[in-house]
DNA sequence: GTTTTCGTTTACGTTAACGTCAACCATGTG
DNA sequence: CACATGGTTGACGTTAACGTAAACGAAAAC
């Protein structure tokens, strides 16, 4: 079962460091839906990829409603004028969300840099037995 | 009480589009200890920039446990090498976790720019009448 | 002076995101 | 064939991060 695109639930978790019971409770939510071998639940390289994007989102601190909708993007939508449009409203949306979060990432890091360079300045200062 | 430094918890609460439970919260996992004036909470310049710290993790999907730790970066520590090599490390740590994390952002505008163009696409073939 | 307006503590309620456990197939291995 | 292995469906438990409500104190407004 783990050539010809097809994973089991236990491939995907082991791979992505996730349990079993995780992967089941995103189907719950609607977030995936594998095919079926018999009872068992059947991965395909699709599937898995939405698993990607879905951990990926977790780790950008979204919830999984958020998710939801952030997955449900990346599926080409309707091909009436008033959904594309809705539909690049809430890229839009999603994009300077994202944005605003780099924004943040950034000061942070600016911040830990500063603390750094003072952490190192005691160092030497410490280590040269200047009191 | 709206001048010289000095905020109540009403005035961040608005500030910060938060509630004082929240604040208070905060204070009971011990993450800010503000001032009393008889038994009213006062909250200085420092305790304010605090909590924007707070609120940043708290945007950038850090847990209340994480944004301890975090904030007590800002502080300088100890004076002693062992102390100051740990803080170091520390302070390397968060930062490669938000460094991964920008590279998590950045993949997903990237996704979420072609999603777009592919849409933007779809609407001029749409306006023009192309089934 | 009393009645709003803020604030305080205490305590129980709630929701998201799983963990954990039980009871039950299915299958392949010795 | 027995049984160990891996998966399945409930169902209840748990933790973080607050929400909400009660019961009270103080001070500011009418």
């Amino acid at each position: 079962m783990n050539d010809a695109d097809q994973y089991s639930i236990r491939d995907l978790a082991d791979e992505f460091d996730i349990t079993t019971r995780t992967i089941r409770f995103y189907e719950d939510k609607g977030l995936m839906q594998p095919a079926r071998d018999g009872q068992r639940r059947v991965y395909s390289k699709g599937d898995r990829a939405r698993l990607k994007l879905i951990l990926r989102g977790k780790r950008l601190g979204f919830s999984l409603d958020e998710i939801t909708q952030l997955v449900s993007l990346y599926e080409t939508p309707e091909d009436t004028v008033p959904q594309l449009e809705q539909y690049l409203e809430t890229l839009r949306n999603h994009r300077s969300l994202l944005e605003k979060q780099r924004a943040d990432i950034e000061r942070t890091l600016t911040d830990l840099a500063r603390a750094e360079e003072e952490c190192r300045q005691a160092l030497t200062t410490t280590l040269n037995g200047q009191s």
